[in-house]
DNA sequence: CTGAAAGCGCTTACAG
DNA sequence: CTGAAAGCGCTTACAG
């Protein structure tokens, strides 16, 4: 039933490994003549065969599968670069297996085991990581590994990320030139990472350098929404409302858009908002919301490309340093000052 | 260098085949002593040794992997969809190995051929195909596989999908009773996907009962932008608008919301609008967006679970019917008449 | 309680 | 030009 490289061998009448010479493009290196070639293929057609790819994989030791670890798939930012990632890798023969470790450093080191287990060829990593240890470790003793959109410095290990403080600055710069004096920073929990730890810092300094001290509020990860509300509420309640905020990400934009409507708010009149990362719809709503993006195309290919070096230079792994992508600033409307 | 199950056998000075046992849980059945079990984990333990899942899969015929296929995963339904069945597959000890098809006939075809070359234990998938053949035969050769979101009547493959034909008719109705009497339906291109080409059926049977036969239009899945915006212009031009839309999904309503503001039209007022599935921003703008939704973990989980039984049962293929999962109507401001 | 052997489906020197 | 053999790293009857 089962249609093996066995059965085409025995079908044609030679050896299995005449089969996979020419099933795998080498008849002419051999000098096989196309005679048999053709009868090859011609049973391969007939009882339509595929290599087993497992089988394949254990007796040559590539998979010719990579990983791709973010904190959470479903995050319209990760999903679109797992979508380049996906075609990038299709272009060159590979398939993508994905993990979400929900910024869970435990949950991160164990999809790390487990896809290693499973022999992919390299592992693109969003890390959720502290410490940056086990991860060189894993560098050093020559398994593919590339870093995107965080990374830790001086770490060694190869990591594309966007120039996040520069993004941070440029957006405070902004608000601080639109006249704004009392900024909000929502920031996300863990702090340590290192995308939106930039962008809090490159955006406090630009305030600080003018005397201004941002409040920076963290907000975990997993319940962005509510903490969101209890802050706001508190500040309604207070009386105490920051003239803009920075969003460091998307959802956080997002929740803090819902809250504010909930407290019958306005952007920009009552709290202007920036934000890191654009969304489709940021352009649409009225007032239309002012971003920094960074460039997922480049980013992604970047990734790739140092992801697939390593894998075929396995003898030298180098040391690596970070590249940074530049970031564009989108003015809108959400961050213009009424006059 | 690399740690086999060989190089522990011979640290602990037994034979692979009890190593192997004992890593598998397999020690009391096979009534191996507590002490020999502490000494070969031990070594385990010391060496760090993981089993290769690839030479484990092609021994047993398992590879503990299944496949995602969607259109595209960097769409915000699919995404979600990916990261819920891979939390599902994760807790049963499942990876996912994802694939977009852009909703190309050809290119679903090639990536289902890898993935079942990949030896993935099972595919589910949100078909593009119009011709259920392939699948059919897939599935009648007793290959585990799933259909969601898009099913083929009478095809007897396992499907989850929502109940759209119900969902387009409660948009309908209730645009009606609104007192909108000139639909328009955005649909999306192919039309012969069965979950979009219901909700527009659906939608234009509540119509057409009463008299009135909405018009459809369709929107080619590469290019909804600049279709939506030609559209439009020439309605704007012909002073032809309709007084209400139905998007089929979220990216039609977003490209709409889009177009709309470029003319200066607003919603309701000029054209209300109601949309198939919620985004997180449909209830944060003004105005907020109508939509029905679908219970997507439901979704899921019925289709994993169907996934598992074929993969456990893999004698028995039986015939299956569609699941069908209700959808909800949620009521906002952007299908509200103005008196 | 434990070991030797076969075999999953391939690819790759090696020999002729 | 082509075939026999070894081996990738496991698991599973089988034998004792």
């Amino acid at each position: 039933m089962k249609v093996t490289i066995d059965l085409i061998a025995q079908k044609v009448g030679v050896s299995k490994a005449l089969v996979s010479l020419v099933i795998n493009g080498k008849a002419k290196k051999y000098g096989i003549s196309q005679l048999t070639c053709d009868r090859v293929m011609a049973v391969v057609r007939e009882l339509n065969y595929k290599p087993n790819q497992m089988a394949r994989s254990l007796r040559t030791g590539v998979s010719n599968t990579i990983g791709l670890i973010v904190s959470d798939i479903s995050n319209g930012f990760y999903a679109s670069m797992a979508r380049q990632l996906e075609d990038l890798a299709a272009n060159s023969g590979y398939n993508v297996v994905i993990g979400s470790t929900d910024e869970n450093i435990n949950k991160e080191l164990r999809l790390i085991n487990i896809l290693r287990n499973r022999q992919v060829d390299g592992i693109i990593l969003s890390s959720s990581q502290e410490n940056s240890e086990e991860l060189e470790n894993m560098f050093k003793a020559g398994f593919p590994l590339v870093l995107i959109d965080r990374y830790f410095p001086n770490a060694g290990i190869p990591a594309v990320v966007a120039e996040n403080s520069q993004g941070g600055a440029t957006l405070a710069q902004h608000l601080f030139n639109q006249g704004f004096r009392n900024p909000l920073v929502l920031n996300i929990t863990p702090s340590y990472i290192s995308s939106v730890g930039e962008r809090t810092s490159g955006f406090q300094k630009v305030f600080t350098d003018n005397s201004i001290v941002p409040e920076v509020v963290q907000i975990p990860f997993s319940d962005i929404y509510n903490v969101v509300y209890e802050i706001f509420s508190k500040k309604v309640k207070e009386k105490n409302l920051p003239d803009c905020v920075f969003a460091v990400n998307n959802n956080l934009a997002t929740a803090f858009l819902s809250v504010l409507s909930k407290f019958n708010l306005a952007v920009p009149d009552d709290v202007a908002l920036v934000c890191f990362d654009d969304l489709p719809y940021f352009s649409i709503i009225k007032p239309s919301i002012t971003v920094v993006t960074q460039p997922l195309d480049v980013l992604c290919s970047r990734t790739f490309s140092l992801l697939m070096e390593q894998i075929s230079n396995q003898e030298k792994v180098e040391e690596h340093e970070t590249i940074f992508e530049p970031v564009t600033l989108i003015t809108r409307e959400s961050s213009i000052k009424i006059k």
